[in-house]
DNA sequence: GCCTTTGTTCTATTAGTTATAGAACAAAGG
DNA sequence: CCTTTGTTCTATAACTAATAGAACAAAGGC
């Protein structure tokens, strides 16, 4: 999987390094049993101390979405265990959507936005099962 | 308008405050000419230091969501001033659309809740017009 | 059995953010 | 003239983010 990390950005890099795996289970690319980088390797790639990795795994597996042990890695877990979304998810979806509609943006355009979105993740699976 | 503040929350203060007057606009109970307590008046009611809410403010006005000026204090300016939404908005929409559909919630259920919450904004207006 | 790989834990430091505090300034209006 | 209001300044304490280095602990390969 290909994680991007901007050194420069506002968002703490352990957070888009959380994000991008969040985002890269949500799109297929990432699935259960799929394994992470060893921390100190992706360290290494980014030109960042493991400790910041380490940080978002472990974010991560405070989240139920990895597992972690000591020479398997990181692997994900499996997708459906929540039935419900929490009520800090439906939360800051409110002020995110709220953010648009506050702009003048229409609730049908923000509401399509959000279609397309959720689309582009089950769009282009990686394994097609026909 | 009615605003509630956590001291003990993990969101920063100005951040709660910035979000709901946000919401407020998005809702309607705050409409183009609407005026904000007083910076220090809010911070009164709140137990809270007036810079604190002055932070708030100001990150509205940076927003342009609202004016700011000495003696005639916080007014909430027009709505419909973009026209599309920012490509930040669109990277914080999909990090949390995917944190909904990593969960393993079906990208139709999470529509659904953001129609929800969308409707939720344009239900109950605080002025009808029939 | 030894060694490597891997996550885990510990202390420490630097830089930045959050919130508080107090003081003073500046403009607009009654 | 004085009050109200936002603005700016310095300062401080607590917390977070990121770095750094060292050491520990378990699991697997050879």
């Amino acid at each position: 999987m290909i994680i991007n990390v901007d050194l420069a950005a506002e968002v703490p890099i352990y957070q888009q390094i959380r994000d991008q795996v969040v985002e890269a289970i949500a799109h297929g690319t990432l699935t259960e049993g799929s394994t992470l980088p060893p921390i100190r390797t992706l360290a290494a790639d980014f030109g960042i101390n493991f400790h910041t990795v380490n940080k978002a795994y472990d974010l991560l597996r405070q989240e139920g979405l990895i597992r972690l042990s000591r020479k398997t890695g990181a692997v994900v877990t499996a997708a459906a265990t929540d039935q419900y979304l929490p009520s800090d998810w439906t939360a800051k979806a409110r002020t995110l959507l709220a953010e648009a509609v506050a702009r003048g943006i229409p609730a049908d355009d923000v509401l399509h936005a959000c279609r397309t979105l959720l689309d582009s993740f089950s769009a282009t699976q990686q394994e097609d099962k026909p």
